[in-house]
DNA sequence: ATAGTATTATAATAAAAAGGTACGATTAGA
DNA sequence: TCTAATCGTACCTTTTTATTATAATACTAT
């Protein structure tokens, strides 16, 4: 009953507010009680208006003259908003090193997604247990995530799979998928995709490095 | 002498260049020869006015009317404009599990990225080699980079080792850090940081899927 | 209390960036 | 030579960001 405010969000806001919530955890393990849009915006290299109008998309609670706002008020607002809290379920595909490493990774649990089984086709991988997640044969991917009903997948396969897998995804009832393969993906519509290019990171951050020199 | 042209390419532009890369490619392996900027924003999900502007960008040569560009052409530019082709070196401190599964990783090599060395602090991890990379002692870092002049700094450790991470890299003239542990970091004007906060990545992805349902 | 001040919220506006439309120019192929 | 696909680009629209201004609030120090 609460998700029925008209403001839109605009992508760019969407992409700083992570930003905002680690350097407030920050902040607030040094134990700073309150924060000031002033000192944010200095800090995080913004504008002022800018954060104060970020942070009133995601938080009611208005801040404070001569205080700022509440710290522990904007970080639940903030996890709240990007749905940190309600947990959700997701599969992965391809249990090689970069896979085994997202099942492993426990963190992710903070974010509100919990990885809870992985697919694999290779005999040796099949079988095994990750950090307490087992590793099914991807034969079972599909009666297992449509029986789990898990909306996310996740995929860490090699290039050449990730179309095939992302199909049987679709196929399976997946509706969003996190692709950690260097591929373009072919989905239909309704199918968010995000694809976690680590060389397409790096070309940015190598292109600020060349702009800053 | 080729970095003198004017034309201003956007954050936005940018983004979507890996995009583009990845998807001719595809196509480059389906054994096209040319493609149209209509046939690829429909695949892409995008204006074809705008893949023909974000494609002068990084690339001098026109496409044909009737035929499209030439996929191999376009791949160089592309990649010659985020820098695949001249490589760089980095190191990486924090050889935990991602810090090793990054340290396996051949695959940066194609986009222009050579990890040289790794560091850490714990007995069991300095001295021994991943994927051909030593594993020194952090004490020896900023006497290593400095001696083999690296720009580009990884950060893999536990969140609360990564500040005074970047400071030591900042201290050892690294100018660009690309930080996969989730915190905030205080840092010189003149460094590049490219944070890769996975939450993030998540929470773009779920309001994605909670918009299209 | 009262005055002074830092800070917020909000509005109005300006500026910049991104996106999209329209159209003339070009060229492969019939 | 004609046609239809495609390009490049000038121009317009929308979205996003930045700036400025104003009134209200609440702490601090007198």
């Amino acid at each position: 009953m609460k998700e029925d405010k008209k403001i839109k969000i605009s992508k760019a806001t969407l992409q700083r507010l992570p930003g905002y919530l680690l350097y407030l955890k920050n902040n607030l393990r040094e134990g700073k009680k309150n924060i000031s849009s002033t000192v944010m915006a200095e800090d995080l290299k913004q504008n002022p208006v800018q954060v104060r109008k970020d942070l009133a998309v995601v938080s009611a609670r208005p801040g404070k003259p001569k205080i700022g706002f509440d710290i522990v008020e904007l970080i639940e607002d903030i996890e709240e908003f990007l749905g940190y809290n309600g947990l959700s379920e997701a599969v992965l595909v391809g249990a090689g090193q970069l896979g085994k490493t997202l099942l492993s990774y426990d963190g992710f649990e903070r974010y509100g997604l919990k990885i809870v089984a992985g697919f694999d086709i290779r005999k040796e991988t099949v079988g095994n247990t990750v950090n307490g997640k087992q590793i099914f044969h991807f034969d079972r991917f599909s009666s297992l995530t449509q029986k789990l009903k898990v909306k996310i997948g996740i995929i860490t396969t090699p290039r050449e799979s990730a179309q095939i897998v992302a199909d049987e995804m679709v196929a399976s009832g997946i509706k969003a998928i996190w692709n950690f393969a260097p591929t373009h993906l072919v989905v239909p519509e309704d199918i968010a995709v995000k694809n976690e290019d680590l060389g397409a990171s790096l070309a940015l951050l190598r292109k600020e490095l060349s702009a800053k020199k």
